[in-house]
RNA sequence: GGCUCUGUAGCUCAGUGGUAGAGCAGAGGAAUCAUAAUCCUUUGGUCGGGUGUUCAAAUCACCCCAGAGCCA
């Protein structure tokens, strides 16, 4: 039975580049949420894709000898392969060059006219030719004979061109009153801070189209085939196209809009939580739940950056430490909605510490004993002592209640601590138990520890599913729990592990990662 | 220049008025089922600095220092 709709998006990715850690660090906290958000029973749509148009992805393909769509054709490509490489659970990858897009991006421009939010003007401002890009009043400089400069020494002109324009000064109060009524909307705290100071100042209208002569990569202006929208516009839209825009009435729109979530870069954040829910307002549809604006990863302690040469790709990531320990690692080290850092050293540390020790030693050491000391089949319990009662209650009713919150929240290194905390209570118990003492002694009470820590490791596997979803199946796979009892629900004593079940020598999950001699780089 | 955030043990961080906490790293011990993994105990901080409010401040106010960000 489904608890309901989950809608949730990652922003689209900006074609101009290829993929590299800052977008797998976006996918793979929207991926997380989504799977846990499934799991816990929800209807979920997860959306994530590629922004094709605008100035900078036509330049850059007139550079490379390229037309713009074979371009954005291209790179587009790497980032549907990196949602492979890093097993992400996208329902729909969406493409603003697809038709569709074309399609909701001109409706929601001829619902926002009709309101009367989109008018006719002039843009004005200073134009450098040689750069091709606009520049601000204080960025511009006067030379000795008069001539205006921009901030890089190029000549500019003041240009006055026919634009459309946004109506966005009316909407400072609406927003101001929706940041009021609706603190969670931007999160974290510190980006609603930011943006309810920026929206205070006032707001000013907003140009949202290009004249033809500037710009012809875009999506044509309905009624004058000599502008095209505004890059932003259009990007933003693709978020209601999924949801099958402009059939407000369909099936899909009424069910999954609004967005539950939109999990965004804390550099785009006035375009989705200033921009975005202007429009919507404007064009009388409802507004999105939340934004979480997540922060960057330096890495070695410095920004990634192409002159510095420290970019990590995607791809090179899980070549070196693995999918499932690269995905733990980011959902682990880095801070909630913070900037976070990545380093050789830190992710081996925390793969070494908690998955080769911590779960994948658990896991091993009990199978092996099960393996070996109950003829390679699910042992038979015997009446539960206390601490068998209170180690398995402790998981079936605590620990999902518990984790619930702080998914929400986006805090999954909390999700984690806390499942890492039963993890910890497991061999703790084994020690208690002394289970190899009990072969000997009580090889009955030795089957129901076996029993309770086999269970307990049923439950801890399901859990780290969002976040590990390969390695979780494994251990699962070797528990030979079916496919149709992974979900949260599941965790409870109604569907525990079968008696007498045969299980294989079981195998480790987690490698440890050993260095003969100490990297300097991590993967490239 | 204005505003916001951050500054707590070697590292990463939790802790919003009442005797300083966790994980990792370090030290000592135990155990030997397991990927030399695990368990127990333990070292370690004048909570960036200063002034003030209070019976009591990491926690509140003000000033300063350092780092990050938003805006101009």
């Amino acid at each position: 039975m489904s608890k309901g709709p989950f809608y949730i998006t990652t922003a689209i990715s900006y074609v101009n580049g290829v993929p590299h850690l800052g977008h797998a660090y976006e996918a793979i906290l929207t991926d997380v949420m989504a799977r846990f958000k499934r799991l816990d029973g929800y209807d979920v749509l997860f959306l994530t894709g590629t922004d094709e148009h605008g100035e900078k992805v036509a330049k850059t393909a007139e550079k490379n000898g390229m037309s713009p769509k074979a371009f954005a054709d291209q790179n587009a490509a790497h980032f549907q392969a990196m949602t492979k490489t890093l097993n992400i659970s996208n329902d729909d990858f969406i493409r603003t060059t697809q038709e569709r897009h074309y399609a909701a991006s001109q409706a929601l421009w001829t619902k926002l006219q009709e309101k009367g939010d989109i008018f006719p003007s002039k843009y004005e401002g200073w134009y450098s030719v040689r750069e091709e890009a606009y520049f601000t009043e204080d960025e511009v400089k006067e030379g000795a004979n008069g001539q205006k400069f921009g901030p890089n020494g190029t000549e500019v002109l003041w240009v006055e061109e026919p634009s459309y324009f946004f109506r966005l000064s009316a909407y400072s109060d609406k927003l101001l009153e929706l940041y009021e009524k609706h603190p969670e909307f931007i999160q974290p705290q510190s980006r609603r801070n930011e943006i309810i100071s920026f929206v205070k100042r006032g707001l000013k209208d907003l140009s949202v189209s290009r004249h033809k002569s500037r710009l012809e990569w875009g999506i044509p202006v309905p009624g004058d085939p000599e502008h095209v929208m505004y890059v932003w516009l259009d990007a933003l839209t693709n978020y209601i196209t999924v949801a099958g825009y402009p059939e407000e009435n369909g099936e899909k729109f009424q069910k999954f809009w609004p967005a539950d979530r939109h999990v965004i870069g804390k550099d785009i954040s006035r375009f989705h939580c200033i921009y975005w829910p202007a429009f919507l307002i404007s064009a009388g549809l409802d507004l999105p739940q939340a934004v979480f604006a997540h922060g960057f990863i330096n890495v070695q302690g410095e920004k990634m950056s192409k002159s510095v040469g420290n970019v990590l790709s995607p791809d090179g990531l899980v070549e070196t430490y693995g999918l499932d320990q690269i995905r733990y690692f980011l959902m682990r080290e880095i801070p909630h909605g913070q900037d976070g850092n990545f380093s050789h050293e830190q992710a081996i540390a925390r793969i070494n510490a908690d998955l080769a020790n911590g779960l994948g030693n658990l896991a091993q050491r009990t199978l092996s004993m099960i393996h070996k000391n109950c003829d390679a089949a699910i042992p038979a319990p015997g009446s539960y002592e206390e601490a068998d009662k209170a180690l398995l209650s402790q998981i079936y009713e605590k620990l999902i209640p518990g984790l619930r919150p702080q998914a929400d929240a986006f805090q999954f290194h909390n999700v984690l601590a806390n499942i890492w905390k039963e993890i910890s209570d497991c061999d703790s118990y084994i020690d208690t138990m002394v289970p190899w003492k009990l072969k000997k002694e009580d090889p009955a009470r030795m089957q129901t520890v076996l029993y309770v820590l086999v269970e307990a490791i049923r439950c801890i596997a399901i859990a780290t599913q969002p976040v590990m979803p390969q390695s979780s199946g494994k251990i699962l796979d070797q528990l030979g729990v079916p496919p149709g009892e992974r979900l949260f629900a599941h965790i409870d004593a109604a569907h525990a592990l079968k008696s007498g079940s045969k299980i294989d020598a079981p195998q480790g999950v987690f490698p440890r990662i050993v260095e003969l001699e100490p990297q300097k780089e991590a993967a490239g």
